[in-house]
DNA sequence: ACTACCCTTACGGCGCGTAAGTGTGT
DNA sequence: AACACACTTACGCGCCGTAAGGGTAG
């Protein structure tokens, strides 16, 4: 038998035959005059074998001491594969659930999908940079809030888009987005007054969520990013609401 | 936010988002007067739609088309994701299928369970030149049958094993191991008249599936393998049987 | 002269882990 | 002076795939 006789006969490549030669899993056979390698029935059983046990998952590392010396602790090995085998297993239905869960909507796929899905019709009429700005958002909050939080926002999310208050807060995004050098302050504080009456109660129930759920940096980050994407107009805005329910608060 | 921070709060480690920095897939951050890394927000919800993507099973490869660009081709791509891991899911299942199979037994992991689960009773009292042997033969044979042959092969192998056989075979088996330089050519000729006698019928049945399900090279190289393994006094009894087959079939 | 093999050496790939050696913040 | 950080460079892993460059069999 030559390596290509050697490798078909064991279902393997003969680069993988050379691999197994080169960390001494597989005796180097004799060769013939011209230097090929001249492989026995013995190296075959031997290969055939290896396959065998790779076939189980075995790392290539464990099998000399596995075909060499008796293979003592049988149940033990096996129960060790089987466990590892069930992990990877788990993990990678894990993978399918997400995916799975991901064909229904039409979000990009790296936004958290739980939190999310409310949120598709809240988007229509916004400004790109809101959109942007907001899936970013829900991002970085998805990563940041406890477990046992997620429902909880999650059903906040899903009172915006209640259709009775969905329109109204389509309404007050886009006056929002609209916000620009030419806006004055009166504007300003209309729209914030506005906000304040249709979405008070709203924030209220938003910030004892966030405070049960997040913690302090978490809140400073999330205000960091949503900053970051502001006109100075819309930032005066964001003050003045701020203003109010301080104000509210006494 | 410096490495530490920025790599706690999306939960991978600092060398993971230096491999993303070398790679291209995480834009370098700004750096202070001593050279530390200071990142912004962008970074961190930048990696952390990265990681929502890996846990996909994404390659990281595949990540900056979708983050920069729009991810266009949605579901195929989902499909083929999904389709893969189906696929690895349903190797690991046979890999458990077959370390549960041989949890009940007692035979080595590399032997052909199939073909071998009947064959333990057969190994009683026989050398341990003869159980090597016969169990690298089975090696051997489980790699060249066609996957049809198997269970005829498996059936023959049962046979053998059935206790009205099974003590004949044993010792049959036993008497040949003892073949030694000290037999006499008319003990050779004693106990190949008991073989055929004995085991004609199952000799022929078997010569028949070999036909059936494997090919010339196969059996060559099987009965190069039996071969290495026998004494010359054994060699000498496998001629005179098959010289006793030959004439029979005149 | 063609084709299909054989040989050897060596780099690549995935996704980082794990040093090794050096400087910085407190 | 200790300690936890930061920085860079570079090798390692598991299992080969895939050349590159050259000889050989039929």
């Amino acid at each position: 038998m030559r390596s290509r006789d050697l490798a078909r006969f064991a279902g393997v490549t003969v680069r993988t035959v050379r691999h197994y030669h080169q960390i001494g899993l597989l005796a180097e056979p004799g060769r013939d005059a011209n230097g090929y390698r001249r492989y026995r029935v013995e190296h075959l059983v031997r290969l055939l074998r290896i396959g065998r046990l790779t076939a189980l998952g075995l790392p290539l590392r464990d099998i000399p001491a596995l075909l060499d010396g008796a293979g003592e602790p049988r149940v033990e090995l096996l129960d060790g594969l089987d466990a590892a085998l069930e992990r990877q297993i788990e993990g990678l239905q894990d993978q399918r659930r997400i995916i799975a869960a991901l064909r229904d909507s039409t979000l990009p796929l790296d936004t958290p999908h739980d939190l999310a899905s409310a949120l598709a019709p809240l988007e229509v009429g916004r400004s790109a940079n809101a959109i942007r700005s907001g899936r970013e958002q829900l991002v970085l909050l998805a990563s940041m809030i406890a477990a046992e939080g997620r429902a909880a926002i999650a059903e906040l999310y899903e009172r915006l888009a209640d259709p009775a208050l969905a329109v109204t807060v389509q309404e007050l995004g886009r006056r929002f987005d609209d916000l620009s050098p030419d806006t004055t302050s009166a504007e300003i504080a209309d729209l914030a007054a506005a906000y304040l009456t249709q979405l008070g109660p709203w924030l209220r129930a938003y910030e004892t969520v966030m405070a049960d759920f997040t913690g302090g940096d978490a809140r400073t980050l999330l205000a960091a990013h949503a900053l970051e994407a502001m006109t100075p107009q819309q930032k005066d805005f964001l003050a003045v609401v701020a203003a109010k329910i301080a104000q509210e608060r006494d």
